[in-house]
DNA sequence: AAAAATTTCGCAAAGCTTTTCGTAAAAGAT
DNA sequence: ATCTTTTACGAAAAGCTTTGCGAAATTTTT
């Protein structure tokens, strides 16, 4: 049998739909003894009523959109973790949508999602070169249609409240680490220097070799393509200059890196010290476990639902947007000297 | 501004919904001078049909939902890409659910999905002791209100359309590979002994000594639990017997276990020759890169989104519930003995 | 017994869309 | 000029629910 409806119930006992709802909510103007037939029979009938007419009544869905990048990255799946807890325990649903790092996919996206589908929604945009043309779509949507909270890979264009990592501080505090432990010669290898993150950190780490009275040398940045062979880049940099710290943006990365240096005769951390963003599952496991810098994907996530349920909930607060920048933390293991 | 509806077109143009939703919708029934006006109008002020009231309507949602036990499983998670990828090319959001491996949360995410929010629904079953609780309900769904697909951990009690791995043929030929590279003393270390998974692998695993004249010993398999110490367990079972491959039934533990036996000091795969199942992305980083059964994660999300679709766009195909066996591969690296 | 109060239920609107059908006006045909 | 056809729009229903209000029926009060 199809799902049952007031009306089915209320043909049933040659009553009104309105007096079946009222009956089902326990309603004290309907009569008791009709109530209890009612919600006995809506029981034994599972009857449950039907959200999308609850939405459509209510202007509201109990939904809320999630558009991520890349689901195969840790970070996000931890982020869409948080997310997904806190929603589920204030009573949303997510609609989790990837947008696989295209700018295209991430418009049509956003389309669907803006037609009444969702009550709110999380995103993190693509690091697709085309970075403006969502952009200003997007921003007609959070200033007018739904609340939106961006994570991570935000823009100053999206007026809206934010969760991001602290980069700059993080790329920072993570050459002074390298310095504190005596490393001189810290590269860097990026597979993210189109993004504004990407950037963050590498501000954070020039500012620490100046500060240490270190000269930038432009030679030690290595970007990398997804295309590009990982293997020949390194033996470039390895060539280029006596190197005995890398900085990894990324998790793979960082694996893979430790992978060619090791191939390559150089001990880790005795010869190099390798730091890697993103402490996901890889890390860990690998030989030596590397130092890694964690973002704290989960909590992010928490955070950005609480962030967007509140502005759900209470639309009119009146309150200004927020950014939260997440503090990183070291987790420190085996692939960096100990500090002496 | 909030969002427009035809009632506010109509309004502005002092014309009826009807008229307005049929100019939109470019009907020959509108004079072309009115419909072109409208069609500016509501192109300018971004009009699009509100969804939940096309839902309501249509009695479709284009949304599929989605449950899964454990999100920071990559098995999962590649199941669940493959899932939106293809729902994604047929015009279907996806709600995805954690059941966090416990039977409430399942129970209640059902209730949830079965209130006309989704038109079909995609699950694998928690392994909880509580086995049965929810079954009885989601097979009433099964067969009275949206299509259902279950993968990987399926229940016979429910039916519908299922795709699962080839667990016992698997089991079989994995511990057909250690006896083919000589190994004799094959043990089995499972965090899922609970679930059928779990034993019809080492099902196919009792299956292949028997065939190959070893004889089964209970005391080879190791069954742990998420708060056992691993190391501890470990000690047990390598001083039980002299033993040269390990059959490990998911990745991380996989991961674990060959961490552990490095460390005693056996060599892998020189001593012990090791097998995980599940290819994801930690076996290829560690050292010795380690040889996996893969279970094709994406490509069951996309059969099973497959499947699903065809079930709710042709419901009454009369077609019989089908079961899916994906066959496993073994993807060989340096953890297990070269064949001679 | 009549008036007042309470109980118990149904009607209708609102949320937004699509589509069928009806009708007035305009255009065409005879 | 009259009849037929076409054009161009509006009314209404259907999808399902909740809720305020009106009304009939019953009970209580005087």
């Amino acid at each position: 049998m199809k799902k049952i409806t007031l009306k089915d119930i209320g043909k049933h006992f040659g009553v009104s739909i309105s007096t079946v709802s009222k009956a089902v909510r326990d309603s004290h103007e309907i009569s008791t003894e009709l109530k209890l037939k009612i919600q006995k029979y809506a029981k034994e009938n599972n009857y449950k009523p039907n959200k999308v007419a609850l939405s459509l009544l209510n202007k509201s869905t109990k939904t809320i959109g999630v558009v991520i990048p890349n689901i195969l990255n840790y970070f996000f799946i931890q982020v869409l973790y948080g997310i997904e807890k806190i929603a589920n325990e204030k009573g949303y649903n997510i609609i989790s949508c990837i947008s696989d790092e295209s700018n295209e996919k991430e418009g049509k996206t956003l389309e669907v999602l803006d037609a009444g589908t969702v009550d709110g929604l999380i995103m993190s945009l693509t690091n697709d070169s085309d970075i403006n043309k969502n952009i200003s779509y997007l921003q007609e949507i959070a200033s007018s249609q739904i609340p939106v909270v961006l994570f991570d890979r935000v823009s100053d264009a999206i007026n809206c409240d934010k969760v991001i990592v602290d980069d700059y501080e993080s790329g920072f505090k993570t050459t002074e680490y390298f310095i504190n432990i005596g490393c001189k010669n810290i590269a860097v290898i990026t597979p993210i220097s189109n993004s504004n993150i990407g950037k963050l950190r590498i501000d954070g780490y020039k500012k620490a070799l100046h500060k240490n009275g270190i000269s930038f040398d432009e030679g030690m940045i290595l970007n990398i393509e997804p295309k590009h062979d990982l293997d020949l880049e390194m033996s470039f940099l390895l060539n280029y200059k006596k190197i005995d710290a890398l900085l990894c943006l990324d998790e793979i990365t960082a694996v893979k890196v430790q992978s060619i240096v090791k191939e390559r005769g150089y001990s880790v951390p005795g010869d190099i010290s390798i730091i890697g963003f993103t402490n996901g599952q890889l890390s860990k496991y690998v030989t030596p476990a590397m130092t890694m810098v964690s973002q704290h994907g989960k909590y992010i996530g928490e955070m950005a639902s609480k962030m967007l349920i509140k502005r759900i909930e209470e639309p009119d607060s009146g309150e200004p947007f927020e950014t939260k920048v997440i503090k990183t933390s070291l987790i420190v293991r085996e692939s960096t000297k100990k500090i002496d």
